[in-house]
DNA sequence: TTATCAGTAGACAGATCTGTCTACACACAA
DNA sequence: TTGTGTGTAGACAGATCTGTCTACTGATAA
């Protein structure tokens, strides 16, 4: 996840892209309502008019902005895991290096359904999605056997509700203990 | 919760009860950026000026509303383990009963520090103040004994994930068997 | 060379936001 | 009777929001 805000925006050749890093950037650390096109266009250096002629409306900006960050989400979550080696124990360590980061603010979107999923279904659409591969990569880290979806179900229950805990505790590494604890009698279980 | 919402609020004797019902109905619904003090005072019949005596600002206004949640919510989530059995099951029937309402939006202080933590920090206090209070109740759940609390903050680490899983999908119960799972893991072990 | 594409700056419209202000009404207690 | 407290309606200021518009620039491909 850092890699990603490490960019140079102003590296980026073209407008559309910078317009998504810097749209990224300030929906997730402020939110998505709290954010307007002006200071969007102004911090990437693009014209009204080209951001306009790239996406329809802000709508269009926040759809883009939550595939993007699905796809880099995911592909961070999977490499992490395999660095921790591909077993339950490594989600403890993938989300520790999570949660360290300094622009930790949580799960984008849980936050964008929270803030904006009763107004703009999309953020709901686009947020199943996501969960459901969450899911899937959770399950890849299970032994065969039945009763491995349920599991997994439950285990990315609990992460959901460590990355929550994370968000508005003092110290976001706070959550992992509990979550520990619940994934130890999950897969015992 | 839902008592709450079926107060009428014209019934209401001081305006500052009205106003904080109604702010409380659209905070939870559309959100707190997306409601305006506009639409709460006329939604509330009440005049401006009489708004702005009773909060010197939109901010106390929102942090009265988490206030008053707090405490209703509290006491509802007692009322309702206690009306189930005050063990850890009754998480389980009490949750069904939230989900099910028709207004269910998921918890008002995740999606209050999802939309807007980073600029209000009292918020976010307000928010650790309840968790702790879900988390006193649910330990009383459990049988005494060593490591009754850590037990307890792998639960509520639990419950939060349903809550926000609620929140996403389509049926909110769906979130009931994966969280049932969990708790009989963990009392279990 | 000329059309097309992707870009720039910045004014503007119209809505909506928070917060202030004036002027008035009524109940009630000292 | 005379404050005092609590309420009303609604205009206003100033900022900010999304989205449109005009007019210009430079590169590149047919």
């Amino acid at each position: 996840m850092e890699i990603l805000h490490a960019t140079a925006i102003a590296d980026v050749a073209s407008a559309r892209e910078r317009l998504l890093l810097t749209a990224h950037r300030l929906f997730y650390r402020h939110g998505i309502r709290a954010t307007g096109i002006d200071r969007i266009i102004s911090e990437a250096g693009v014209a009204k008019v080209t951001f306009y002629r790239h996406f329809p409306g802000k709508s269009d900006l926040i759809s883009a902005y939550l595939e993007s960050r699905h796809e880099r989400w995911i592909a961070w979550f999977s490499d992490a895991l395999r660095r921790h080696g591909d077993d339950p124990e490594a989600l403890i360590a993938a989300l520790g290096e999570w949660f360290g980061q300094p622009d930790f603010r949580g799960c984008a979107f849980i936050n964008g359904v929270g803030e904006m999923g009763a107004e703009l279904p999309d953020i709901v659409a686009i947020a199943r999605r996501h969960k459901q591969a969450m899911l899937t990569i959770i399950m890849r880290l299970l032994k065969p056997g039945k009763g491995r979806k349920q599991l997994a179900e439950s285990i990315a229950l609990a992460v959901d509700g460590a990355i929550v805990r994370a968000q508005y505790e003092a110290n976001p590494r706070d959550a992992l203990p509990p979550l520990r604890r619940a994934l130890k009698a999950l897969v015992r279980s």
